[in-house]
RNA sequence: UCCUCAUUAGCUCAAUUGGCAGAGCGAGCGGCUGUUAACCGCUAGGUUCUUGGUUCGAGUCCAAGAUGAGGAGCCA
């Protein structure tokens, strides 16, 4: 507040709202603390979008009842210029806004910083390398203010229903000693004396110690991974929830992951149905991701998607379709899957082959192992995967063999099913890919403030 | 790592067969009492990604490179 160093006898008195309240002031004298989103005018009207953190506000200026020097600076003042405005709250349909239809009739207007005129972001449509390099300027506009607010009560929602749920926030860390799935795809850093530690991708091992001593936890934070992945599902760091469960097998985790999922929804569908509808996204689409989710097996996905194969014209399309029983599936696989459905689905029981090390076989079917994933609706596809983990001490022993992993930084994980293993499972959900399927948006680099890619680490 | 595409004004894009570098938005100035991507008039704004080549002449054709995007693989 360096350059407002006393306030003045006026801001001693004054009423100081946020946008989103507006509509609990009709009638009344407020002042709002803000920014000039757009401004248009008419000759002796000028209208000002401002936006306060909390949603946008038309402030209406008549010359009549202002001051002519007043009205003048309001008429000029530059997009994204700081400003205090004081005046009446008034019910107006023809007003735009988030929430919208209230306005503000200017009173009094004080400039704390009259922006430059030569601001980069124009209000329009913009390409994505300009946006992205623009991108501490590009979460100042609407579509990027709804979504980032959607993704904020997400990550309440979900530590709300595991909170509430008995789990127990446990915190993993983030420089690890050892891939838990293979070196190719870690961020590298020197370690000291130690040699190499790498960025997390994963809290599960971990979760797995957890279990042990508090029984159902969670890790939230950042993951990272260096697949050059260059894909509109993927970034190279990203925020990933794992919850994890003693005493829990596959049918018990798909209930917890069907609840977990419908609370999150609710809640966006709750608190940001302004922020949902000014990104023109179906709402009845998420009204219906409520009670059970279906439950496929992988079999019976390969099945469908040959059906669908079978059906399909387009030869370039019919290619990417192609499946035999023991592929895992790609994007197109899973997108035409989903698409059967106006739910989330969960696909169980993958093939051991393409899963990760640690998960329990299906009982007399070692080729196929209790895995899950759930496929958001609309061609979204994996937003969580997850499974009941294995817990023969022996047969992981094997595995990690098997998978040609450094087994001496896998002792204390092989411990673990030597002193009280139980039957236990967990799963991943990945923050963004959640948010952009709530939110309906086509990019994944748009659900986090400032995305990393394998391209781009500015701004 | 592989495949495909793109790069022209601050932004989004045009530019016919190789023949004068253009529009809209944004910015500045002027006009307008209800604007919703306002509207009307005027003004300013260019290393056509880079380097080399072909040609009387290259934004356009050729070669190499740079940068970015989408997708595959892999994954959340």
């Amino acid at each position: 507040m360096g350059l407002r160093p006393t306030p003045t006898k006026s801001e001693e008195i004054m009423k100081i709202i946020r946008v989103n309240d507006i509509a609990a002031h009709d009638g009344e004298e407020v002042t709002i603390q803000g920014w000039v989103y757009k401004r248009t005018g008419k000759g002796k009207l000028a209208f000002l979008l401002v936006r306060d953190g909390s949603g946008f506000v038309q402030c209406v200026a008549f010359k009549g009842d202002l001051d002519e020097a007043l009205f003048d600076i309001i008429s000029r003042i530059p997009q994204e210029s700081s400003v205090i405005i004081t005046g009446t709250v008034r019910k107006d349909d023809r007003a735009p806004g988030l929430p919208g239809g209230y306005e503000l009739g200017i009173q009094s207007f004080e400039v704390i910083q009259a922006a430059d005129e030569d601001y980069p972001m124009a209000l329009k449509e913009h390409g994505a390398d300009f946006a992205l390099d623009n991108r501490h300027f590009w979460i100042r506009m609407p579509s990027q203010w709804a979504i980032l607010r959607i993704r904020a009560t997400i990550i309440s929602a979900i530590r709300e229903w595991l909170d509430d749920n008995g789990f127990i926030l446990m915190d993993t860390p983030i420089l690890t000693p050892a891939a838990a799935e293979g070196t190719t795809t870690l961020f590298e850093t020197e370690y000291f004396d130690e040699g190499k530690a790498y960025l997390a991708q994963t809290g599960q091992l971990y979760n797995e110690a957890n279990i042990f001593a508090f029984g159902k936890v969670y890790c939230f934070g950042p993951t990272f991974r260096a697949e050059k992945s260059k894909t509109r599902r993927h970034l190279t760091e990203f925020w990933m929830v794992e919850p994890e469960i003693a005493f829990c097998d596959l049918d018990e985790l798909m209930n917890i992951e069907e609840q977990f999922v419908a609370h999150i929804v609710k809640r966006v569908l709750e608190k940001n149905r302004p922020e949902l509808e000014s990104l023109d996204r179906d709402i009845s689409a998420l009204e219906k991701v409520t009670g059970e989710f279906p439950r496929i097996s992988y079999d019976k996905a390969v099945e469908m998607i040959k059906e669908i194969q079978a059906k399909t014209e387009d030869p370039e399309e019919k290619a990417f379709l192609e499946i035999e029983w023991g592929m895992d599936f790609g994007a197109r696989h899973e997108t035409v899957l989903t698409q059967q459905f106006d739910k989330p689905v969960f696909v169980y029981g993958y093939p051991t082959q393409v899963k990760a090390f640690y998960m329990e076989p299906m009982p007399g079917r070692p080729e196929a192992c209790k895995s899950v994933d759930l496929l958001a609706p609309e061609g979204y596809g994996e937003i969580i995967g997850g499974s009941e983990r294995m817990s023969d001490p022996d047969l992981l022993l094997q595995r990690i063999r098997e998978h040609e992993l450094p087994e001496e930084a896998f002792q204390w994980y092989l411990q673990l099913r030597q002193f009280g293993s139980v039957p236990h499972s967990g799963f991943g959900m990945g923050v963004e890919r959640t948010v952009a399927w709530i939110c309906g948006t086509d990019h994944i680099r748009e659900t986090i403030p400032f995305p990393r890619t394998i391209k781009r680490v500015y701004p």
